[in-house]
DNA sequence: GTCTATAAAGAGATAGAC
DNA sequence: GTCTATCTCTTTATAGAC
């Protein structure tokens, strides 16, 4: 590789990276393997990153702001507003894990690593996170008020319940697997939906 | 301390080490930040085990078996066979929040940290776990069989989910926080039974 | 059972040539 | 943009005195 751009070799460092840090967690991993999983010496990778930490702050953020996004285009879509509460959080529960899973090593690194972060930015991928799930307990808060959820969980519990089911996923799923990433989402808001829905 | 049994100082270890280890992970936690906190040398670790990776071996294992143990209890209690396909799950999924939580750092360091064991240890850990699945995945489909649970999501999934829901709890439950242990197994039996009973 | 001292290996990161 | 060489620090673990 010489000169200009085949596929930008920061991106390759970065999807190398979360793929390591997936596996085997931040700590115990490398950056000579990193390095040797790229092909080039240890020391070449530090004409792209300035450190370590850098790279596991960025697939963070850029993991969240993915989330973020997935969420936010799920709301905007034109069909939403007049979709069902039933069929509004189908279309939440698919798209998280279709994003999810679609960066599975970003998103696993982000969940599982970002306590290995300096406190300032480990703070910023927290509240990051935070906004999104703030985003999916307005959601569920607002099928609530139209009666369409069951109210006594109250909101926040009904997500956290939500969260866990969807979170855990990235730690088992296996996109060669049998299982499409479509049929568990059907499985999971199947369970979900008939657990919090007020009727059928 | 000088001689004898005060509180076993392999337990103190144990519990100690597990603690860092959930905190900020196996390969993050070294053993001087472990000895300091124990308020020993380093080299005086080395008295009571053999290596950090037995400390972590021994962590899921007992994490592992004390899981397997709540579980055929609640299986061999006197009332549980003349109970209800709900209650029955009810037990479970309480037994399993509470017993995970009250050993919190170990179960937490089980589930998270057991791929930074060697490939046999690791097996060995997976193989107890997978075990414990099993059982399990055999109460919903037993559940299926006699016509209490829905038989569309097969027992494969509808395990997934429960095991989904119950383990992603370990990631933020506080035991300061205002949600008491059987507050939250009511809410997450309630969605989750609600979600997967065929009647009410 | 704990200490001081230290070995041996591996870590993240930099300097400077090409 | 990648290389060789190397610095410096930290790691797990051991040796041997007390």
């Amino acid at each position: 590789m010489s000169t200009t751009a085949n596929e930008p070799t920061a991106a390759r460092i970065t999807s190398v990276a979360a793929a390591l840090f997936r596996e085997k967690g931040f700590a115990a991993t490398s950056t000579r393997e990193l390095s040797d999983r790229l092909g080039i010496q240890n020391s070449s990778l530090y004409h792209h990153i300035r450190s370590k930490d850098d790279l596991l702050y960025s697939i963070s953020m850029e993991s969240v702001k993915r989330m973020v996004d997935t969420l936010d285009a799920v709301v905007a879509d034109s069909g939403y507003a007049s979709a069902s509460a039933a069929e509004r959080l189908q279309r939440v529960i698919t798209a998280h894990l279709t994003a999810a899973i679609a960066d599975r090593d970003m998103h696993a690194t982000m969940l599982s690593e970002m306590r290995a972060l300096p406190t300032e930015r480990r703070a910023e991928v927290i509240e990051a996170r935070a906004h999104y799930e703030q985003q999916v307990r307005g959601i569920i808060a607002d099928a609530q008020e139209s009666g369409d959820l069951v109210a006594d969980p109250s909101a926040r519990y009904l997500t956290l319940a939500l969260l866990n089911l969807l979170n855990w996923t990235i730690f088992w799923y296996d996109p060669q697997g049998e299982l499409e990433v479509s049929e568990l989402a059907n499985i999971l808001s199947t369970v979900y939906l008939r657990g919090v829905l007020t009727s059928d």
